[in-house]
DNA sequence: TATCTTATTAGTAACAATTCCGAATAAGAA
DNA sequence: TTCTTATTCGGAATTGTTACTAATAAGATA
């Protein structure tokens, strides 16, 4: 079957305009109560749906690993993911510097994001 | 107050052992699912605690981006994010080339992971 | 413009991953 | 061995997200 066809609503519009706007990342009940000032009768289950219609649509990009449940890693020295979007697996590859060549042999990489943590500077004062 | 001292139980060093001798970055259902083979009496609970405190402790890796909730983004251009483990805030920067100078302008870098998302040449057989 | 098809909506119930709770247990210090 | 309290089990509670249904409205067509 074919993917359905996609109707603009001022839901919808009102949405992505908001995302397209932001640069905070928010969530989607950051994105519901937001929207819910100038729309009162938003529902949650049409953020939810949307944002999860936008994402499949490639339009926004939603962030993370992307599975239902959390994943833990014993293997503490510095190294890459590569995460297979249709069996889900989790595979280590490469080592502190990003060689794709390493993660080609493992598979073809569509897109990658680099996530750092660590402590913002403005929150370094409060320490 | 400080931290609490840490007692070493026969759950907690399965546990451990499971991870440090695995590569397939298991989540919790598949810890528990798994041990509860040698300990019938294991509790979910206990596997959830263990992983949460484990991975406070920094001796394993909870992988991704560590929110409670998903995150969006409508920036599709080619872009990294630095997330304040602190505040949550989850900032953009660089592009492409991986320049931590960039990054070090907002906070400083404690680790960072590259997560490639794509097919793997397993899967690429079956599509 | 009026009509028609069906994608989308609001609201709520259901769901799944995770956390919380309280009484019983056991790690490890004294 | 005794004692303190971190940890356990097991189930209930919570939370982010998805599924469901009748009503609505986007947008194609006449």
């Amino acid at each position: 079957m074919a993917t359905a066809p996609r109707r603009m609503t001022k839901q919808k519009a009102a949405i992505l305009d908001y995302l397209k706007h932001s640069t905070h990342h928010p969530d989607a009940e950051c994105v519901y109560q937001e929207l819910k000032k100038q729309q009162p009768e938003l529902s949650r289950s049409t953020v939810y749906r949307n944002l999860a219609q936008l994402s499949e649509d490639q339009v926004i990009e939603k962030m993370g690993l992307q599975t239902e449940s959390d994943h833990y890693d014993g293997n503490r020295s510095p190294h890459n993911h590569f995460i297979c979007k249709k069996c889900g697996r989790i595979f280590d590859c490469g080592k502190e510097d990003i060689a794709t060549e390493q993660v080609e042999e493992l598979g073809t990489i569509e897109t990658f994001t680099v996530y750092f943590y660590g402590v913002c500077h403005e929150c370094e004062k409060d320490m």
